[in-house]
Order: structure tokens, then sequence, then C-alpha cells
RNA sequence: CGCGGGGUGGAGCAGCCCGGUAGCUCGCCAGGCUCAUAACCUGGAGGUCGCAGGUUCAAAUCCUGUCCCCGCAACCA
């Protein structure tokens, strides 16, 4: 057994509530979460809010109230919203806010601190092109015949004293740091990194790490430099370790040095993961993390979501459709997008799925298997050496799968097994069996259709209770319990000699409305 | 030479890393079944896997070239 932390990016509570890329993000952190746990890993799972900078001052600046005020608004949506769609974060310390100044900002300020201390951070003037517009400097590559593109206006020469971080010299160890094989900061999937590793060809430049109190008022304080505010970096990334308490009286340090460390994030972000986060910790002492689990983006039927279109899909809708059921969302994101690729969202494609794969064939079949088998008088499933060697090798596959993060294939299995078992039923038609032999045949549905539940359970827990409900296998009110694994004993075949009966027969899905 | 992703039956996607029966959902046609949520099952039509070369006994998969599409990233203008 071994020890996880894992972390997902901290939302910006910019708007009101979370959008579906940042769904997208929590439910593949929760899925590996999950996983970790049912594998009898112990878990940490963080998730938290980044709620400094210029635009939500902004934004709040907009609305006539105190940026505080609109963080304080907005961040329990998010977490209201988490909640609902069962992403399994620690309560009630798992999700930390940049805000939070006892929390937070003691390990900030000590982590600049050390920083400051190892060399790595230097005071500059910057001088450069600045668009109002962009509310930033632009580089040589966005200057378009020295005009900002988006804004089409020319920026304004402007200088500033800034703490810089040195990144520039970090390239070489950290190219050995994202290639070697072991003990390294591991890239997931492998066709991310390389896009990372290029960025190091390209040559590292500096960070900028802080900004005169006068552009940038929300934030944290430089240490002795009341001038200066933190800039986004040593701000939002030390979330992951400000959550553990280090450096302070508080820490806990055994779910960082002793466990293994998975950030998931976005491919937007990947790159100050990758390298700015652990030159930060190099030289801070503290060990680097272990993996970052990089996704991808979400379109909308084929287009990027934008306002424009007007084709921004609110992921409330989207329960409400379910009549508040997150597993029809979860599982579309899971099935349908492999970890690391970006994909689309369609109201057409999510219906279509829950239709034909949640309602016909996995709500479907429960209820035929149910329906024959509550007219019998016993229930017992037969130890047969076929059946056993079966599970034990969907076991290893499913597992393999799920352990190299490729969960969309995980998911995928378990919806096989469920085509087998609707061929298997209408192959072996049970309903002309007699006496034991018809007995038996439904045993082995309904132990078969035990293990989909127990495949299912990190993508839709409360479908995995619910099926394993009317199945009445012992363990079910306990499946979603945080010390809930799926131990040896359960993946095996007719290991549930306490099960003596199966429950009535409900409809998991019912029919949409249209 | 900025960087990255992609082009697979009518639509949307998986498969490519680690070559060897081209798979899934929807749609279409025909049949079966009647345990079940008008669900389930079987069969069929439809693909020269963008194009051109190369490697190989064998290429959607590896290599080279080439054409085309889409992003540069998240609700903010």
């Amino acid at each position: 057994m071994s020890r996880q932390y894992v972390t997902t990016a901290i939302d910006y509570p910019n708007a009101p509530k979370p959008h579906m890329g940042q769904i997208l993000e929590k439910v593949l952190a929760d899925v590996v979460a999950r996983w970790f746990r049912l594998r009898g890993d112990e878990v940490r799972f963080q998730i938290g809010s980044d709620e400094h900078g210029v635009k939500i001052q902004r934004t709040a600046e907009k609305e006539g109230i105190s940026p505080k005020e609109m963080v304080d608004r907005n961040v329990p949506n998010f977490a209201d919203l988490y909640r609902r769609v069962n992403i399994s974060y620690d309560e009630p310390d798992g999700f930390i806010r940049t805000t939070d100044q006892k929390r937070h900002w003691p390990t900030v300020i000590e982590l600049w601190k050390k920083l400051a201390q190892a060399g790595t951070l230097e005071k500059r003037t910057y001088t450069g092109l600045y668009c109002q517009g962009c509310e930033r400097f632009l580089t040589k590559r966005d200057i378009v015949d020295g005009k900002c593109p988006i804004h089409n206006s020319v920026p304004e020469k402007i200088s500033e004293e800034n703490w810089f971080f040195l990144l520039g010299k970090e390239s070489k160890w950290l190219k050995e740091l994202l290639t070697k094989k072991k003990n390294g900061y591991r890239i997931v999937p492998d066709s991310r990194a390389n896009e990372t590793l290029s960025l190091i060809e390209q040559g590292l430049e500096d960070v900028s790490f802080s900004r005169p109190k006068t552009s940038l008022g929300w934030g944290i304080p430089v240490p002795d430099d009341p001038d200066q505010v933190m800039y986004v970096w040593c701000d939002a990334l030390t979330n992951y370790i400000s959550g553990l308490g280090f450096f302070t009286a508080n820490e806990r340090r055994e779910f960082w040095d002793e466990a293994e460390v998975t950030h998931v994030i976005g491919k937007d972000i990947a790159r100050f993961h990758a390298l700015i986060w652990p030159a930060m910790l190099k030289h801070a002492g503290v060990r680097t993390p272990d993996r970052l689990l990089i996704h991808g983006f979400l379109t909308s039927d084929g287009q990027k979501m934008s306002k424009t279109i007007g084709n921004v899909v609110d992921p409330e809708e989207v329960l409400k459709r379910f009549t508040g059921n997150p597993d029809p969302l979860r599982f579309y994101l899971s099935h349908e997008i492999p970890v690391g690729n970006d994909g689309d969202f369609s109201w057409k494609r999510i219906e279509e799925l829950y239709d034909s794969k949640l309602r016909n064939q996995l709500g479907n079949l429960l209820n035929r298997v149910l329906v024959l088998l509550k007219k019998e008088s016993a229930f017992n499933v037969p130890d047969t050496q076929p059946d056993s060697e079966r599970a034990s090798e969907g076991w290893k596959k499913y597992s393999e799968s799920m352990d190299s993060f490729e969960l969309h294939l995980g998911i995928s299995q378990a919806m096989e097994l469920v085509e087998t078992l609707n061929q298997g039923i209408d192959h072996i038609k049970p309903w002309t069996l007699k006496g034991v032999e018809k007995l038996e045949v439904l045993c082995r549905f309904a132990e078969s259709l035990r293990h989909v539940a127990l495949k299912m359970l990190p993508f839709v827990p409360s479908t995995a209770q619910d099926i394993s409900r009317q199945l009445g296998v012992p363990y079910a009110e306990k499946m979603l319990d945080r010390d809930f694994v799926i131990t040896p004993e359960l993946r095996e075949w007719g290991s549930q000699k306490a099960w003596k009966a199966v429950g009535e027969p409900k409809i998991l899905f019912p029919p949409l409305e249209k």
C-alpha cells in the first residue's frame, strides 16, 4: 500500500461558477483519486481556488464590490458544484484558498524567503511593451506589426521594478528530471511531454515573480519589500504544499515526502507546472513531485466554447437535464475523452450515450437479470474454473489500464463486459430453462454484474452502488466509504458467500423527457 | 522554417507508442427474440484509414515528403 497525494489546478473564481473545462479536470482527478483509494492506497485529494490578481480586482470593481466580497461570494459555488458532481476531495481541509491568510500565506511567505536565500530571486527593472487591453507585457512573439493583435493597439513602453525568478539556468537538470525513468517528474500522457521538452529546447527565460503594488494590489505582499506584491506563480503553485502546512508548525509532510504526488492540470498551464514549480521546490529544499497528469480542452459541438458564438455549456444545465444525477456527465467525460486528448461536448452525443450505453445496455441488462432472478427461490453463484479465470483476466487488464491512467480503456472494459452479457442472455435464453440450470445461469449473470459495478465505481460511484444494492451484494452500503477497497477477494469470482438473495429491480436510468 | 493537435465507412470518435483479422455510438436495410426500460440479439449495405513514396513477408500503425483543417487556451476582450 502506498500513499498518494492528488491535486487539481486551483480555479480562478472570476466567474460565478465553474465551467465545463474545470469540471473535466475535477472529474479526471476524482476518478484517479477514487481508483487509488479503491486499490488500497492512502489518499489525500486537494482542490482549491486562486483568488488574487488583476482580473479579479477588475471584475470586482465593475460589480462595485471589493475583491474579497466577490471571491467570498463565488468560491462557495465552486465547492458546492463539485460536491454535487461527486468530486471526492478531502473535507474539510482539501479545499485551499489563496486568500486564506492562516493556511496559505505563511507557507508562501516562507517559500519566498527560502528562494531569496538561495539566490534565485533578483530584482530588476523590467522595461517592456505593455498592452492596456491585455493588462500585461507583450512578448516579441505577441506583437504583430508593432501592435497587439488582440486589441489592435500600439502597446506602451513601461518600466517597472520586478522580482525575477532565475529559471533560465535550470534547463539542464529540468530536462533530466522530466526524462529520467526513475524518480523523475513524469508527464502523462507521453504525447504531452514532448511539447514541454521542446519548450526547454527553445531556452527558458527568467520569470517575473512580483509586481509593484501600484499595478497589482490584490495579492500577497513580498516579504521585506512592501512596495511589491507577488505575481501568480509563487502564490498559486504553492497551494500544493501550503495545504499541507509546509514550513509551519502543523506540517503534514508525510503526504509529500512519503507519497506519490500527482498534479492534474490542463495543457495550458503544463509549462508552469513542469518547469517553474519543480525549480521552485528544488531551491526551497523540497523534493519534486512525481507525476503531471495533463488533460486537453473541451469544445462545444466541435467549436471553441465562446460567449460570442453562444455555445458555452453550463455544467449546471447538464446536471439538471439528468435530474441532478452527475453520473451521465461523469460517464461522458470519462468514456468519450481519452486522457490528454481534447474532447468535444455535445448535447446530442451525451443524450445518445445516455440512451444507448447507460439506459439500454446497462440499465436494461440489470433489469432483465433481476426480474428473472427474483422469481427464483434460491441464490447461489456456482464456482466454475472458466468463470473465475475470465474474471481474473478481466481484472488484470482493467487494473493495468487504470494504473497507467488510460482511464477510458478502464471504463470501456466494464462496458464491453455489459455487451457480452447482453449477448450471452440472448444466446442462453434463461427464460426457457428450468430448475437448477436456470438458477445457476442467472446467478452467473448477477455475479458478472457485481464485477461490472465494481469496475464502474471510480467513474460513476452512485450508479455503481445502486447496481450493487439492487443486486443485493452484502457490501453495497459500504461502497462509497473512503476506506472501501476492492480487495483481491472482491475481485474473485463467487467470493461473496454471504450473498443470499437479490433485491428489488428498479429503473436505473429513466428515459429522458423530450 | 514559432509550437502543438488532427485528417479512419453518412455524422462523431477509438485504434497508432509496442506493425499482422478496421472497432464503437448514432443513422440506414433485413431478420430474430419476447426475460427486459418500444429495450436486447443476429446479419447486411457503406472505408483504397488525406495524398505520394520508402522500410517490411506484412503498414491505419514505423520512416520521408506533401496537401488540408484546427488551436495557442477558457468566459475574458
